[in-house]
DNA sequence: CTTCTTGTTACTGA
DNA sequence: ATCAGTAACAAGAA
């Protein structure tokens, strides 16, 4: 599930590619995966630019030349993916921008209450080039070049939001602090945790205090300091803090240089899956030999309402 | 058929 | 106030 090393990846690969492009078309297939009403939606991204792209914990921010903002959650099957398909209709569409956004970009809005599959149309010259819509496909954004930004998810859960500067701002000060900004160090770890009396899984999984760690680098990252999940946060003494805090940065680090973790849906901007999955040494990994002590010690229990794995043996 | 999975929020009861 | 636990959301896998 996107996390905060999947959403830096796609972050990563979407500066590369959309960054500077003007917005020509969108196509809402399902008007639920959007948090503003279509109307506005359109308004606020047809015929603008992408300026840059930011994340703050597991939220894609993609800021538009007028100041507004596209702001992005996978959630859980939430997929962003970029595609450069030019169709031999598009190549053969009449010249001119107003004509191909007219035949190519029409506004579609479906109902949200309809689980139904969108019927594939057969190729006419709306829908030609689309060859990565599927049936998860909500949201299309077409840029100038003809490329365009698939937003598929397919339980729903994610997101698409167009916010205004202070609207993003508040959001975003609803959050804790991001888990690999620079500003994020031990002392700051320390005052977060100090008289908290929850359980280390839950308050790294507390987006209001740590944001960007979902239930696998929760899992990793106690795995990796040797903590036990279960345990009350303020009876870490320092140097326990200290190894979180390592292990912390340590593994996003790590996931972010193998391109995240697939596990089952998750795919970065080329539509391609990450390479860390096969360096998780808990998650996934119940009842087989622990990594670091070698024997059958690998629980999983359910802790913070979540599915949590560890070594019973190395993790204290 | 049931149960489980994911991120997040809302709610309940202690 | 603070905590744990659970339901809800959607859709699919086992």
């Amino acid at each position: 599930m996107p996390e905060l090393p999947e959403v830096e990846t796609i972050k990563k690969d979407l500066e590369k590619k959309i960054i500077g492009k003007k917005i020509i078309g969108v196509k809402i297939i399902q008007k639920k995966s959007i948090k503003n009403s279509p109307n506005k939606f359109i308004k606020a991204l047809k015929n603008n630019y992408a300026v840059s792209i930011g994340r703050k914990g597991k939220l894609l921010i993609l800021e538009l030349n007028d100041k507004n903002y596209l702001l992005a959650h996978l959630r859980m099957t939430g997929q962003l993916v970029y595609r450069l398909e030019l169709s031999i209709h598009a190549q053969n569409a009449p010249a001119g921008e107003q004509a191909f956004a007219r035949l190519h970009f029409e506004e579609e809005v479906r109902d949200n209450h309809t689980r139904a599959i969108p019927p594939r149309r057969s190729l006419s010259s709306e829908d030609c080039g689309e060859k990565s819509r599927n049936k998860h496909t909500r949201v299309i954004l077409c840029f100038e070049d003809r490329s365009r930004l698939y937003f598929n998810d397919l339980r729903r859960f994610g997101y698409l939001q167009i916010a205004s500067g202070k609207e993003k701002d508040k959001i975003t000060e609803k959050m804790g602090v991001d888990a690999l900004c620079e500003s994020f160090n031990l002392e700051i770890l320390k005052k977060l945790f100090k008289d908290k009396k929850k359980t280390l899984k839950s308050l790294l999984l507390d987006q209001k205090i740590i944001a960007g760690i979902g239930n696998i680098y929760a899992d990793e990252i106690c795995f990796d300091a040797k903590l036990d999940p279960r345990r009350k946060v303020n009876e870490l003494n320092d140097k326990k803090l200290q190894r979180l805090y390592n292990s912390i940065r340590k593994i996003l680090a790590s996931a972010i240089k193998h391109r995240g973790t697939t596990f089952s849906d998750y795919i970065d901007a080329n539509g391609r899956k990450g390479n860390f999955a096969k360096f998780l040494k808990v998650y996934g990994r119940e009842k087989e030999n622990c990594k670091n002590c070698g024997k059958k010690s690998i629980q999983k229990i359910k802790l913070a309402g979540r599915a949590t794995r560890f070594c019973g043996n190395c993790q204290r």
